[in-house]
DNA sequence: CACTGTCTTGCAAACGCATGCAGGGGGAGA
DNA sequence: TCTCCCCCTGCATGCGTTTGCAAGACAGTG
C-alpha cells in the first residue's frame, strides 16, 4: 500500500520554485500572475497531479461551492428528472449537489436541515416539503439563501419557484367541461401542499365558471397506494365519475391502472383521465396521459438563476409562476 | 439585513468559561470531557446555536463524511430507486452523498471525477458508468476507496458489487422455453457494460441448454428512443419473434409499447417479453412485466458496506455476484 | 501527610489554502 | 541614463477545527 500523502499547494510551489501564493493565484481566476510564472506553476501543478482543495478554499472563502438538496419523494418520476436538471445546470456554474433524502417523518426534516448547514452549503433548495418559517428563518440567519422548489408558503417572503398551478388546474377543468364531461371527480394530492391548494382552486374556478360542481373528491397524498385506494371509493358506487383531475401524473398512472385493471373501464370512454406535471411516462402509449405539462427546465433555471443572485448577495424576488401547457394525449 | 456572523467553537467556549478543546471534545464522541463541562458547553452552545463545521473538522481529519455518487441514467427508475436508498444507508452512518452527472461524453468522465477528488470525498460509488482502470489507479492513489455499482471491470481488483447477471440471463431464458417459446430475440443494452455482456451470456447459455439459438437480435444501448428503433428493427419482417428479452425494464416498456401500438401485437399471447431489474413500474397493470429483480436494497447494503470497511483501512473483496430471482407477472 | 495514579483541561500546532500589504523588478517615457 | 509607475511576487496571517502533550486537580492509599 503507497501512502498516498497529498499533494498541496507547498509542494507545487517548491517545484515551480514559487511561492505558495503564486500557486493560489495561477488557480484563482482573475488573480494577477504573470503568464511565466504560470506556466511553470502549472507544469509542475500536472507533473504532481495537484489540484486545488476545495475544503480548504471554502474555509477561508466561505463559499463552500456546494448546494443542498432536500427532496422527499424520488419514486414520482418528477424529481428525478428535476435533480439531474439541477445538477447539470450547477455543475456548470461550478457547484455541486449534496442531496438530503427527507423522506418520511416531517419532523425530522428540522434536523436534516441542521446537518445540511453543518456541511456549510451556499445554498438549498427544498423540493417538496413544508418548510416551518421559523426553519426559514433559521436559515437565513446563518446566511444561507433557500428557495422551495415545487412550493410556497404562506408566509411569503421566501423565495420559491412554482408554476402557475392555478391556472393548470383551470385549463384541466376547460378541458374536461369542453369534452362534455360533467360528473367530474378530483383525486387530491397531500393537502398541506401549496401545489395541491393551488392546482385544485384553480380546477374548482374552472369547473364554476361552467356552471358544474365537483362530482367527487378523495385524496391521495401524492403517494401511489393512497392514490389507488382514493380511486378505489371514488369508484366504488353506482354512479361513477365519467372524468377525473388526479393532481399529479404520478398518482394518475395508479389511478388509470385501478380503473383499467379493477373496474374494466377503458380510458377516455368511459371516464377521462387528466394529470399534472408531464413526466416522460405521461407520454408512454400504455398511459398516453393527457396533462398539464411543467416546464422543469425553466423550474431548475430559475431555481438557479435565484440561488446565484442570492449568494452574491443580490436579493432576488420569486419569479412570478411559470406558465403551463396542456398537452392532449388520448386520455381525455 | 442581520450580519450573520458564524458562531464559532471559540464563542462557545468563552461563554461556557472553558477552552476551544472542551468544546471540541465535547462534540467528539469517546473524548475524555467531565459531566459538568459537558453540561455547560451544551448549555452555551444551544443558547447560541452552535454547531461544529463539517469542512474545518475534515481538514484535520481528513474525512469530510461525503460520498461522492456518478451516476449517468436517472430516467431509468432503477437508479433513483438505488440514489434514495444509498443516501438514507448512508445518512444513518452520518454520511451524505455529493451527486455528479456524468450524463453525456463517456470520456469527461475523467474530468468528472477530477472534480469529485477536489471535495475530498471520502468514498465514490460509480453507478453505471465505465470506469477506465488507470482512472481507478488515480483515485486508489488519492487514497479515496472507490466501488462499482452494477459494473464490472475486466482487470479485477477493483471493488464492484454486482447482481448475478449471468444466472439472471440465464432464467429468463429457461422461462422462455419453458413457456414454449421457440423464436426467441434479444434487444441488448449498451455493450461497453459488464452487466449486458453477463445477461447476455447468461441468456445465451440458457438457449444452447434448450438447443436453440438466438433468433434476432439488436441493441438498444440502455436508451429508450434506441430501444424502441431496435424493436421495430426486429419486428418489422415476416416471422416475427415470439419473445423477446430485453435487458433491462426500462428499455422492456419502450419496446412493449412499440409492439402494442406499432404492430398492433399482444403481450403476451403474440410475443412474451421479460425485462432485468424489476423497477416499480414492471409493477403496475399496464405492463405487468415479467422480469428479474435485482435486489437494490442488497446491492446498496453491500455498497455501503464496502465503502465504510475501506474507509476504515480494512480492504475488502468484492462480494460475490447477489442472487436474483425472477418475477412472473403477465408479460411471459 | 506525602505520594502515586487517574481524570480533566488548556496550550499550541497543524490542516491546506487565500489574500492584504509591501517590496522588488522591469518597462516606458523624458 | 534616470524616474516613475505598474505589474508581480513573497510574507504573514487567518479560516474553524482536532489532538498530542503536559500540567493541574483530586482522590485513594500507605
Amino acid at each position: 500500500m503507497t501512502t498516498p500523502r497529498k499533494v498541496t499547494s507547498l509542494d507545487v510551489a517548491k517545484r515551480a520554485g514559487v511561492s505558495r501564493s503564486a500557486v493560489s493565484r495561477v488557480f484563482t481566476p482573475g488573480a494577477s500572475v504573470s503568464a511565466r510564472t504560470a506556466n511553470k506553476v502549472r507544469e509542475a501543478a500536472d507533473a504532481l497531479g495537484y489540484r486545488p482543495n476545495v475544503l480548504a478554499r471554502a474555509m477561508l472563502t466561505g463559499k463552500s461551492k456546494i448546494i443542498g438538496l432536500v427532496v422527499a419523494y424520488l419514486d414520482n418520476h418528477f424529481y428525478p428528472t428535476m435533480l439531474e436538471l439541477l445538477s447539470e445546470a450547477l455543475e456548470r456554474q461550478g457547484y455541486h449537489v449534496l442531496v438530503f433524502m427527507a423522506s418520511h417523518s416531517a419532523s425530522d426534516i428540522e434536523d436534516v436541515v441542521s446537518q445540511i448547514l453543518d456541511y456549510q452549503v451556499d445554498g438549498l433548495v427544498l423540493a417538496s416539503v413544508a418548510l416551518s418559517s421559523d426553519l426559514a428563518d433559521r436559515c437565513r440567519a446563518s446566511g444561507v439563501p433557500v428557495v422551495l422548489f415545487n412550493r410556497m408558503l404562506e408566509t411569503d417572503g421566501e423565495l420559491a419557484v412554482v408554476s402557475d398551478n392555478r391556472a393548470g388546474g383551470r385549463m384541466a377543468a376547460e378541458h374536461l367541461v369542453q369534452l362534455g364531461r360533467t360528473r367530474i371527480g378530483h383525486i387530491a394530492g397531500w393537502e398541506g401542499a401549496s401545489t395541491q391548494r393551488d392546482r385544485e382552486a384553480g380546477f374548482m374556478e374552472g369547473l364554476r365558471t361552467a356552471s358544474l360542481g365537483l362530482f367527487a373528491r378523495e385524496v391521495g397524498d401524492f403517494r401511489l397506494p393512497r392514490a389507488q385506494d382514493a380511486a378505489r371509493r371514488m369508484f366504488d358506487t353506482d354512479t361513477r365519475p365519467d372524468a377525473v383531475f388526479v393532481a399529479n401524473d404520478y398518482m394518475a398512472f395508479g389511478v388509470m391502472d385501478v380503473l383499467r385493471a379493477e373496474f374494466g373501464l377503458s380510458v377516455p370512454e368511459d371516464v377521462a383521465v387528466i394529470g399534472f406535471d408531464d413526466v416522460p411516462a405521461a407520454a408512454w402509449p400504455a398511459y398516453a396521459l393527457t396533462t398539464i405539462r411543467q416546464d422543469t427546465q425553466a423550474m431548475v433555471a430559475a431555481t438557479v438563476d435565484a440561488l446565484m443572485a442570492e449568494i452574491d448577495g443580490e436579493t432576488f424576488a420569486s419569479p412570478s409562476p411559470l406558465p403551463v401547457t396542456l398537452v392532449k394525449r388520448r386520455s381525455a
